[in-house]
DNA sequence: CTTTATCGTAACCATACGGTTACCAATAAT
DNA sequence: ATTATTGGTAACCGTATGGTTACGATAAAG
């Protein structure tokens, strides 16, 4: 289980990665959209789209229900915790207060 | 500028895409280490963490500095508040109580 | 000065990635 | 029944990616 989570969270920050499927998950924050709809902001084809859907379905990040023959797409943020959680080790590495707050509670036991 | 900070954020979403690349910067919390340290944690050739180290570099994530021979790498977290300022838009979509009192106050204006 | 340690880079290789065109399946509309 | 709309997928292509080995540069140690 640890394992298929690691997998799942590797996904995501590989999906992630593409400023595309940025920008679809920035789309779809405005509500469900087919997958028509979603090509039609950008100027590559159809199918590399639908590609890209594809590979945010199996990160975890879009669902899809059908809906005659179009196919309705939603932004699913919740994979996205992995990432949250992983930069929060960080923080303090670009946050100076919180970094000089860390410092100032390690030296003062 | 704007271009510029644009092509920087990009180079940090690919950055830490590559879970090699996450695990360096994860020892480097540690503290500043040595090239041959950093490669030492790892099974792959010293050669191919040194091109990891670059690309680091590349999105600011990283910078060194000469000591004799040795280059000791140095974590600088700044970049990654891209990637934070990113995903706060999103937070309201994995974190069910912030979506709610979104919708709330969407609702009751 | 010669040797050793540390590291970057070039050259090369297999594979993954992102894109295209062509085609097919399924549902809706006529 | 025929046609149009929607979208998934296969086949292919150029490039990027991540890895290797081989070599060279530089500073420390002998």
């Amino acid at each position: 289980m640890v394992t298929i989570k690691r997998k799942q969270s590797e996904a995501v920050f590989r999906a992630i990665a593409d400023p595309t499927r940025r920008e679809i998950l920035g789309l779809l924050r405005g509500g469900g959209r087919t997958v028509g709809t979603v090509a039609a902001n950008f100027r590559t084809s159809r199918p590399a789209i639908s590609k890209h859907i594809r590979l945010l379905r199996s990160a975890g990040l879009v669902t899809t229900r059908k809906s005659g023959t179009a196919r309705i797409c939603q932004l699913n943020g919740k994979p996205l915790r992995a990432v949250n959680k992983w930069l929060r080790d960080y923080e303090a590495f670009w946050d100076e207060n919180l970094r000089k707050l860390k410092q100032y509670v390690e030296e003062n036991p």
